[in-house]
DNA sequence: TTATTATTGTTCTAGTTAGAACAAATATGC
DNA sequence: GCATATTTGTTCTAACTAGAACAATAATAA
């Protein structure tokens, strides 16, 4: 296979991500958090809390990368680190009450300047769009597990 | 419009993303250079050079940043800064003999290991999800633009 | 049990990242 | 032509990034 079948696909996956994390964190960074705080703070909300290792799962921060980024949340006073009472090595990690309201008061906020970028597309294209994505995701997820 | 309409679609988009860069810079690194470092080394490639501006343009890396990139090839003697002729505000970034070498020993072996991801789509497929991709961005972009 | 192995989170390093302030050079408006 | 504005690339700062080494804890196997 050329490579000029699947260059285009590859800039175009770049560029577009690139324009969403332009637009995505232009938003974030008026609200005073950085977009791996953000994130932190979202998947956080209306939860119990989660241990780290969750925590980089949902947000795809890396563990070393994770443990900065809550200390400076935990500097805000915005998270909270707890002992997990099964597990001596686990942590729970949870907004404090400032972090929720934090949380209440940013993410709808969130959601509804994102939603402007979205408004041209039916719900149909959407959902179109997210299926070859998550084929693509797969493609890649498999292609690598199967490397030499 | 719910954000349950559109969410996944971000989801989706950052974690396509995240599973390409995995599969691309483990291949990159094996071969001594960042991703950063590789793709201005491709897009270098096979051109007589060109201004930071293009450079950043093309390989979406930001001015500020891409100072650092290039002194750092420069470092390792695969590019060259050269002052333009006609503009004493530009350079010219070119590739050196050995950074020229250097591309084309491991730009089609990264172009190899790519299109292992890609074997399992037809080139409509492919075609159809750039297009998709493109429409999303433009989405982005435009909504970014017509900001507050 | 006891030894080995795996998991969890922190630390360290080198590098990338965006954004803002800045100096030099060019372009524009009058 | 001259003052002003824009463009270009560097520097600076704060933060994120992945990957590797590490210590503490837990799970497994003998």
């Amino acid at each position: 296979m050329s490579p000029s079948i699947f260059l285009p696909l590859m800039r175009e996956l770049s560029s577009t991500y690139q324009a969403f994390e332009v637009y995505s964190s232009a938003h974030v960074r008026s609200l005073a958090l950085t977009p791996a705080q953000f994130d932190i703070v979202a998947t956080l909300g209306n939860t119990a809390g989660m241990s780290p290792k969750e925590l980089g799962e949902k947000t795809l921060i890396t563990k070393g990368t994770l443990t900065g980024v809550v200390d400076r949340l935990a500097d805000k006073k915005l998270v909270r680190r707890a002992a997990s009472p099964s597990d001596g090595r686990c942590q729970i990690i949870q907004l404090t009450s400032q972090g929720e309201k934090l949380f209440a008061r940013i993410f709808p906020a969130h959601m509804t300047h994102m939603e402007r970028a979205f408004a041209k597309f039916s719900p149909k294209e959407l959902a179109g769009m997210t299926a070859n994505l998550r084929r693509l995701k797969e493609a890649f997820t498999e292609a690598h597990r199967s490397r030499n």
